[in-house]
DNA sequence: TGTATATTGAAAATCACTTTCAATAACGGT
DNA sequence: ACCGTTATTGAAAGTGATTTTCAATATACA
């Protein structure tokens, strides 16, 4: 891992958060470590997932829920969210036209585009039914 | 105003709002009133925007550097943002195709969207040259 | 193995907001 | 214009998420 020592802690945290593909907000990931190694601190799972964010390997991700949530960042893989605001639902996708446009309209701006964000709010099925 | 209550605050505050495009933090919004109305207090512009996000007049808008921004909501607009990550401009856009191709995938996945957000990350020209 | 350096946990600190509460100001009726 | 009711205000205290501090401990490499 990029210039990262390996210790104990960073290899618990690593394991937990590849194992689930949840949308991990520090709170939920802390307190599901919390279970198996009752000594990681909360700072730990912190700095920790900022680490993991600044090395590739996560990205960090925000709702407007107040918190930041970790989602795992797959090489050169990239998508977006939908997210349902009833139940709290959070689907990805990913749309090459949609990016391209977006592409078109940074250029007619002047922009050279570095990452964006789209994020979708709305109503899921089972919520609507 | 929505059954808002006309007070001396609440004049200073949108008029200072209202006279600039800017996305205004509260931060700086609290600041440049203070220049002329030193007896604003730090709460009541909090409050005040809140309240004018919610009755309409301004949009609450976040650009993940940890403060809440306003801008100015006119009837039915809506618009995404450029964001220059250097020098921190912000340019305003409408893009009808994205829009209904967001629609189209938000359908696919069984979702009713209520609202986005799109932002587009990247250097300005300015900053480029 | 020793040692320089990085990491850890707990607690305190910070940051952006929100709430509390007593004082003050608006609004509507008279 | 005056009064009473109710909303708004400012200062300070409180929140909640995240960061920093610091002494103790663990890691990597000579």
């Amino acid at each position: 891992m990029k210039g990262l020592k390996s210790t104990r802690q960073r290899d618990i945290i690593l394991d937990c958060f590849l194992s689930s593909d949840r949308h991990f907000s520090i709170e939920e990931l802390y307190l599901l470590l919390r279970a198996k190694h009752p000594g990681i601190g909360y700072a730990t799972v912190y700095r920790t997932m900022k680490l993991f964010a600044e090395s590739g390997i996560a990205r960090e991700i925000q709702f407007g829920d107040g918190q930041s949530r970790y989602e795992h960042l797959l090489e050169g893989e990239h998508h977006d969210h939908l997210v349902c605001t009833r139940c709290g639902a959070i689907v990805e996708f990913e749309n090459e036209t949609i990016e391209q446009l977006q592409t078109e309209v940074a250029r007619l701006h002047g922009f050279t585009i570095v990452s964006h964000k789209l994020e979708l709010y709305g109503i899921c099925s089972s919520c609507r039914s």
